[in-house]
DNA sequence: AACACGGGGGA
DNA sequence: TCCCCAGTGTT
């Protein structure tokens, strides 16, 4: 144990009964979920990626339907990208598909389709940071490895009463090594798990359930009657806004005109309506705008609707415009018209999604 | 260390 | 409104 304050912190501490207690409760209270059937290395995987910075209960869907499309490993090693996305449509944070299936690619090339049971070459595989690492190496190899996420902090900054800023990166690793110290080696995987869920079910961020804990006798925040007040977390500056005009191009076919999104950034390589900033153009000018950037002359129907979308950095404020094709070339890279049918075939982001109750 | 990166749900 | 969430990659 590299960390001294963690040390003093656990030196009074009643590990094997804390470890008892929380396993005991684990196993007697854990929810049936559908990456707990089995302990497949490629379904615990997914599950954790899926479940990064996401609620269980919107993750559940998505995992099935994940499954049932790309069963084994090879099978998601060999799918096409787009699939790929459509089957993350909606779950946000898209690049974690586009690393997990690059990582997928490199288990089957290096290590013959088996995840590796090696922290180290587990670790360098894209996407695999050091919660995921951790709760892979626990819960389907059962090593005592740290898997220390938000809720894992924030049990553990109320039963240890530690007051450090979790917003800031290097607690992490303070709590990476009071989970080393106190962490069963007889079940890594129920002690880690039951950390997770009892930060979900719990041990929540506001009005925590104390009365029903089953760690209350060892919580040193409850003991204080401090729980309310950890973990400490500084807030996050808020979102800039930006405004969009967004234009349901229809050509003479009845097709309407769609594009896809750079391989980097926000929103990588998912599909949108043709969008102009605010800052390029106004209302007057979309057409004028439109016609230098596509090549396409259109003439501006009116405004449909008015989107509001909040991504956790940035706001888009967009308005909704439909227009028709009055004629000139496309010359737009990854650009297209495409009929209404075959519109669901392309992974579109929320904030676009929004915009197909106006498409006929 | 700071920032980019989605979306949904609860208080 | 604001905050939260089974985080990671890039700079």
């Amino acid at each position: 144990m590299k960390n001294k304050l963690v040390e003093e912190t656990i030196n009074h501490f009643d590990t094997a009964g804390f470890q008892a207690d929380l396993i005991n409760w684990f196993y007697q209270e854990q929810r049936q979920l559908p990456w707990r059937e089995d302990k497949d290395p490629y379904k615990v995987w997914v599950s954790e990626i899926m479940l990064q910075q996401t609620k269980v209960d919107t993750v559940i869907p998505y995992f099935q339907r994940f499954m049932k499309k790309f069963p084994t490993l090879d099978d998601l090693a060999e799918a096409d990208e787009q699939e790929v996305l459509k089957a993350w449509e909606g779950l946000g944070y898209y690049s974690r598909a586009r690393n997990l299936q690059n990582a997928v690619k490199e288990v089957a090339a290096s290590y013959d389709s088996k995840v590796p049971e090696n922290a180290n070459q587990l670790g360098a595989l894209k996407g695999v940071g050091p919660y995921t690492k951790g709760a892979i190496l626990s819960i389907a190899y059962d090593q005592p490895e740290p898997a220390v996420d938000g809720n894992v902090m924030r049990v553990l900054s109320r039963v240890l009463s530690i007051d450090e800023d979790i917003a800031k990166p290097k607690t992490r690793k303070t709590f990476e090594s009071a989970v080393k110290a106190i962490i069963s080696h007889e079940d890594p995987s129920a002690f880690n798990q039951g950390l997770m869920e009892l930060g979900a079910i719990v041990c929540t961020p506001t009005t925590p359930s104390c009365m029903l804990c089953p760690v209350q006798s060892h919580c040193r925040a409850f003991a204080e009657g401090i729980q309310q007040d950890l973990p400490v977390k500084t807030k996050a500056k808020k979102q800039k806004q930006v405004g969009y005009l967004a234009f349901l191009v229809k050509d003479g076919n009845g097709n309407y005109l769609i594009e896809q999104r750079p391989e980097t950034g926000l929103l990588a390589s998912l599909w949108q309506f043709p969008m102009a900033p605010l800052a390029e153009t106004d209302e007057e000018h979309a057409a004028q705008w439109f016609s230098q950037v596509y090549g396409v002359d259109i003439k501006i129907g009116g405004q449909v609707d008015r989107i509001k979308h909040v991504f956790s950095h940035l706001i888009w404020d967009v308005e909704v415009i439909e227009a028709t094709v009055r004629g000139g070339v496309l010359v737009r890279d990854a650009s297209r018209f495409v009929t209404v049918e075959e519109l669901d075939q392309y992974p579109f982001p929320v904030s676009h999604q929004k915009m197909l109750k106006h498409v006929e």
